[in-house]
DNA sequence: AATATATATTAGCAAACACTAATGTGATCT
DNA sequence: AGATCACATTAGTGTTTGCTAATATATATT
């Protein structure tokens, strides 16, 4: 008799879907950081880490403070932040279990890249 | 120097990012189950589960064994367990977190339905 | 007040996604 | 062999997502 809302849990786990994302995230594991040194480390567009940034932030994963004209960012809390560790260790271990255990070296993951896999068939 | 492949992480956790699916993986918490338990637990459609599945299992997150007809999922392994765990308590603590603490009562992440919250607005 | 800086928001677009209905495949049973 | 059951796959469709470029807002600086 777990069964919180799976919709809203589902929008929660969304923010960590994104590879942009978790790169922001993993930024903000050691420290806060504004914006522009987000775009800075990550060398991404600012628009991009902007919404990403607010995307986070709607699903409750990160945190905004404004000081003067910059706004400093950082995980929620310390939960997110080992909610994070263990999403990291789950993933390598099963990275190593899939790639040992099956001919599939790349985790895929729904319907997608079916026609680029085919293609590209001399990759890597 | 954590830095693992982002892009392939983010695969991974696509695999809890979604209502169904979060379902499906909740369902397969107690015990393995056939598809058709699963499609029957969840009043699901049959081709919609077996799709979610593909996907869980390309992800890694489950893994499927025949026995004749019937073939039984189950969560890859423990972790996967502990993993879930972790998400669901986190969850649990920042929608409290975030309702409490903001007027905002509903988690809402990235630049989904602005039109459906303002238009619904005596929701609920 | 004008300008610069930091961040957010909007619009538009292509790609990915989730869903349904229909069809395919493989195992079991008669 | 033919029918049936359990599950997978395909095709088609509308929705959501992530990206870029352009514009807006707010704070700071001169």
């Amino acid at each position: 008799m777990i069964t919180t809302n799976s919709e809203v849990k589902a929008k929660f786990l969304r923010g960590f879907s994104d590879k942009t994302r978790l790169q922001i995230l993993e930024s903000l594991r050691e420290s806060e950081k504004t914006v522009s040194q987000i775009v800075e480390t990550l060398k991404g567009n600012q628009s991009n880490i902007s919404q990403h940034l607010a995307c986070l932030k709607g699903c409750g994963i990160i945190i905004g403070r404004q000081e003067g004209k910059y706004i400093y960012y950082s995980l929620r809390n310390e939960e997110i932040k080992q909610l994070l560790d263990l999403m990291q260790s789950v993933f390598v271990n099963v990275e190593l279990e899939v790639a040992a255990c099956e001919k599939n070296d790349e985790l895929d993951c729904c319907q997608s890249n079916k026609e680029d896999v085919a293609n590209e068939s001399g990759g890597r």
